[in-house]
DNA sequence: TTTCAGTGTTGGTATGGCCAACATAGCAAG
DNA sequence: CTTGCTATGTTGGCCATACCAACACTGAAA
């Protein structure tokens, strides 16, 4: 959760650490992405645009290939889809081999939501790096990909 | 919080956007973060962290100025103070020319156990960074200060 | 047939960042 | 002096993100 207003200071032995600028940079961004989303964004919020990017881009798939492929919680994926079923989004279905599983399918009116909020977002990025030159911000990305690239422990396939 | 598993995949339209990789890395730096100080933390975290390297660099403070400086709110100051006050490592007393004022003092063994969760903190730096060259450690923190230099409104004073 | 892993759900936890209300203390004007 | 205003410390709450635990049930392997 973001800190909206900064320290007045910070103490030197803070100040500096990396952990602490990421931890700053990320209540600003964070902040800048909830006040977009706020204003702009349906009443959706992150878990629902993440959710509909991974319909749109993996096809139909089940709740739990959902969570997996996206990072987020079973349960937490449960209660974003039925909002997002509430407003028409998506569908779910069951799925015909298991009946336990639903298959879940983004519709056309969840395809222009998610067009929507891809501008919303679109505009906070500017916002986001608008101190930064453009080099600066592709050297800014490249960093944060490279520190991300050891993380991500490589897919075993699924979904 | 922390997403401490990465998804295994992540959307095109997201997986590229600073928003989100400045959350990934976010994610990453606090994770690495929260298990430092569980395993060598003693149980504190990081408002006591914060609170006690305000007290040692500033000197003695009222609760609210320490709020002010770190940015962290009244009533959040008071808890986290009532823990260290309980371990030893810091002291309240009333301020003589105000009644309502606590002066807050870090004690000796105070200054101890900031001296020991630096060490921790340090070691947390290196391994977040671990993945950059030492002129890209260098890049990355100065982006992030000019990132955040526009933010900061400017002291106003206090404290 | 009994077990076991996988699914969707409900409900609960922890943390960090907040806000509101309160009693009281000091100050400033009247 | 007394009436207000502001500041202080405290209590108790809220919300969001990220989690976990337990449950009932399904399908498939043993």
């Amino acid at each position: 959760m973001p800190m909206d207003h900064a320290p007045r200071r910070t103490p030197d032995r803070v100040k500096d650490r990396p952990t602490w600028l990421i931890s700053r940079t990320f209540a600003r961004s964070s902040g800048l992405l909830a006040a977009g989303f706020e204003s702009h964004g349906s009443g959706l919020r992150s878990y629902h645009y993440r959710l509909l990017a991974a319909l749109e881009e993996w096809g139909p798939a089940s709740q739990a290939d959902l969570g997996r492929g996206t990072g987020i919680d079973r349960s937490d994926v449960t209660a974003a889809l039925s909002e997002l079923e509430g407003r028409g989004l998506v569908e779910r279905s069951v799925d015909p081999r298991h009946k336990r599983r639903n298959i879940v399918t983004i519709t056309p009116a969840g395809i222009a939501q998610l067009l929507e909020l891809d501008n919303v977002i679109d505009g906070i990025q500017e916002q986001v790096l608008k101190p930064l030159t453009s080099a600066q911000r592709r050297q800014f990305i490249a960093l944060m990909v490279k520190l991300l690239a050891a993380d991500e422990p490589l897919p075993k396939g699924s979904l």
